[in-house]
DNA sequence: AATGAATGAGCATTCATTCAT
DNA sequence: AATGAATGAATGCTCATTCAT
């Protein structure tokens, strides 16, 4: 990389930088590209140049966003902990951070119809895809998940629990923070508990 | 209620059923008062005269839509059918709406702070919690719902549960349907399983 | 007046009554006829029955007022006070009206060309006119006005003066109230003063 | 000054040109910021990059009106006219102009609760005081103001005549102008005329 | 390559006025 | 005679985007 190539790079990264805070803050259609060039020190023209749409610039910036996040999930998985520690470490981590990834997923179909560049988005959605399959492999292997489990279902079945730990989150300092002890168990065992017979039914 | 009274309730209906369409197929920011107006033919004006703000005809709209599906589930809640009958019939018969409940509560605490009519809010989350506290106890009273579950736990799972399975029905058309019968399952068991022992751990 | 009558006459004045205080307080253009109208407890149709438009409203609402002015300073014309008490007396005692009176004055010459009816109008101008003739007349007779000044030049100067004082008197609780002696003093002597000699120019 | 300010330069000033011709002929409520856009050929959104507010470009404007203004008749004062002359000349010279100054200046205290950048408004005020205070100085030490009277009074008395002979001059074509001989006759001995004794009171 | 300046189309909201009852 | 309800046209203001430099 060289000098033209590292600066542009900089402008790059001051911009994500400056979207990821305001979107994530205000909401998409709340912030201004006027806004985030302010914020980032750099021309709206400078971002057009670069993103060509203010949509476009919001799926550049998720992308981004999410081999970062994905990157750090992996280190975890890799790790020496026990199974359940691994999960809660995950789901906590980030967990102020993950209502925004997955809103924004569904938010991202709705551009779908404007061209948007799809080897981007299937690659990302391959790199996902591929760290659940990790997830879920191991959580069999170790005897948490039920070996009969799909990992599309095991998938939904995470990414909603991170979902509302996000949420719930968000919301701790007003009204009720979840204890991650509940929310681990009904993970892994649901509702009916760990300790259901199987009478019912 | 005479003539103008008539009149008036019939015109805030279409009012509220134009604004439930468009705000859910194409979301707040993106749907301006006079669209609303004129799907629901009537002067945008006249819109403001019943709700001030485009705000405040949000909220209203959301609130008048909310006791409505509480009445549906109430219903069902008080039929015959065993209990995860009537769960899946709950998180099914509505789904595709569930999402839009879900996420628009988050949005409504965005508003709070402009003055909000704080009364009407506190009764439908009233109301909502009437519900679950319902629902809770019926579960535990059958058998499918861990006695030592305390009613908040299981409320917030539940609607974790309506939540997504209200993304997914959306998306349906797309990727992959989820089986409802898997969802059950995940729902009463969780992850380990219906079968699972008590080894692990 | 039979009781048709009356009623209607009272529900004109309320209307009257809250007019004048609407737009005296916040003027013309930020007084909506429906706040009037709700000022006045009466439906806002009404007032279009009685004036047809805001603008004859308007009209209406000075003519009217003027009459009721034009009175309280006949009274004091003809009381038994010398000259420059009448003058200070006409000045102060409805000074906070006065910014008012002439400032509408020439707002109403901008609603002419909308075929207001100008015989209510010139009919009014009569009465000042009427009003002034005799203030002059009976300066100059006391010796306080001198005999080559003509009606028109006084009268002008006497509004002036009001004017000045309806501006002084709303701004007085802010900065500076001027003190009336100064003001009479002025009236009568100029910026010269009482006593110069004839020596200067 | 390069390209770039330059042409910002001069679209202010084209705004503020057509900002002041309309404002003062319909006033400020019946003037549109699309209709100065129009007539300054720019367009709205450059007012509002500018301006911010309409209040703002109102006040705006007036303070730069009012800086060109002061300047002339700092200009006349400097003059070797006789004082009356000058009087005469800073009365007559922008009388078209005055009322609209003066009814500005109170408009402009009702916008003060808006957070207006108020240091820009004392500095104006402080111009104004400091043309009246040389023009009052002026005045007593060539014999023709009262050594008696306070600059606050006589500042007073200045703005109200030219206050009036402002709205004279627009009237003019109506029904009476005024001449300027008796209204410095009035502006100098008041209504009581030149060779009034003292034997009057 | 980068930007400051400019914009047109759009939006929430208001209001004088009308009309069915 | 009086009104509650309804409205169309207008207004202040915003913002994604473009363009001259």
């Amino acid at each position: 990389m060289n000098g033209y190539e590292r600066r542009k790079h900089k402008k790059i990264e001051q911009v994500f930088e400056a979207a990821f805070q305001l979107f994530t803050r205000h909401g998409y259609q709340k912030v201004s590209v006027n806004e985030i060039a302010q914020q980032a020190g750099v021309s709206p023209a400078t971002i057009y140049n670069y993103f060509g749409t203010k949509d476009q610039l919001y799926i550049d910036m998720i992308m981004n966003w999410m081999d970062k996040q994905l990157a750090k999930y992996d280190r975890i998985l890799e790790s020496d902990l026990p199974f359940p520690e691994k999960t809660k470490e995950i789901m906590l981590l980030e967990a102020n951070n993950l209502t925004f990834l997955s809103e924004e997923f569904r938010r991202i179909q709705a551009f779908e119809d404007r061209g948007i560049d799809l080897k981007i988005r299937q690659e990302s959605e391959q790199k996902i895809k591929g760290f659940f399959m990790k997830f879920v492999a191991l959580g069999k292997q170790e005897g948490y998940i039920d070996k009969e489990q799909t990992e599309e279902v095991a998938m939904l079945f995470f990414t909603m629990f991170m979902n509302e730990l996000g949420r719930r989150w968000d919301s701790a300092n007003r009204e009720f923070a979840i204890s991650t002890e509940s929310l681990m168990e009904l993970f892994f065992y649901g509702l009916a508990g760990q300790h259901h017979g199987g009478e019912q039914r």
